[in-house]
DNA sequence: CCAGAATATTCCTATTTCGGAATATTCCAG
DNA sequence: CTGGAATATTCCGAAATAGGAATATTCTGG
């Protein structure tokens, strides 16, 4: 592992909420294009990026890539996610967007919408334990 | 707390190595630069950089400058430290690093050097826990 | 095969970042 | 005040980065 290539992912605010949202579970690009309110080029180039440094893994179902962090997550990784959670307070668009994909979720549960990324998002609604960073 | 840019400071090698180095203890400039083996105007770069985003103090001794981290560090700040210290399997130049401060606080404090940095320079020693990153 | 949706890639530009050379500043000794 | 040591700053060029427009790819349904 790449120590500072990780740490130049969590670099930007984009890759920020789309690490503080995946930590939820699973999601299909335009499902985070969507809930970002950001161009697809946009989501697509980090996506890769970090993909590209193992901090994100794809699953491609028909027409739509799902992401999700990896079930083994590094180290480094996974304690940042947790500094992630507490950082709401300095990231307010954290829990915004947090809330934002639990609105579409309930959407896409109700209506017959095709995108398989429901099927495997369940919600963790993990929240702001309080006990780590920030 | 500007959480990206405390992620910046941590994209960079040099960066970090000076962090490592300020966890077990203050170090002034000229020792940094001894200790990393880089010039002049790069550690005092960094230094200030790393100052300006909150995540190193400093004092005016006389001819020097000592740098430290500070008393109450953010929590993103500490916990990255404590990764850091766990990084070593992915930095070999941390434990280097590490072994030649202590080589330099101990030549330093046998010969008579002026430089005020030993004085507060106890060595705390600080290993790595194997508890937290990579 | 064709159209269209979802996603990825290429190309281009503006901005930022890093490093070094040179210079400036601060402080002490004499 | 003068020289020299320790540190900071300015100026510059090379490289990396981010974002958007346009295009390419992949898949599905008809």
């Amino acid at each position: 592992m790449d120590v500072v290539a990780v740490y130049k992912c969590f670099c930007d605010v984009t890759r920020l909420r789309i690490l503080n949202l995946l930590h939820e579970g699973p999601l299909c690009v335009c499902h985070l294009q969507e809930i970002l309110e950001e161009p697809q080029v946009k989501m697509s180039k980090h996506l890769g990026y970090m993909k590209r440094h193992g901090l994100l893994e794809s699953e491609r179902k028909n027409n739509w890539t799902i992401y999700s962090l990896p079930a083994k997550p590094h180290k480094l990784l996974e304690e940042n996610l947790k500094c992630l959670q507490d950082c709401h307070g300095e990231m307010p668009v954290f829990r915004t967007d947090r809330k934002r994909r639990r609105a579409l979720l309930k959407r896409l549960a109700r209506g017959a919408e095709e995108c398989p990324a429901v099927v495997v998002t369940a919600d963790k609604s993990r929240g702001c334990s309080g006990t780590s960073c920030c």
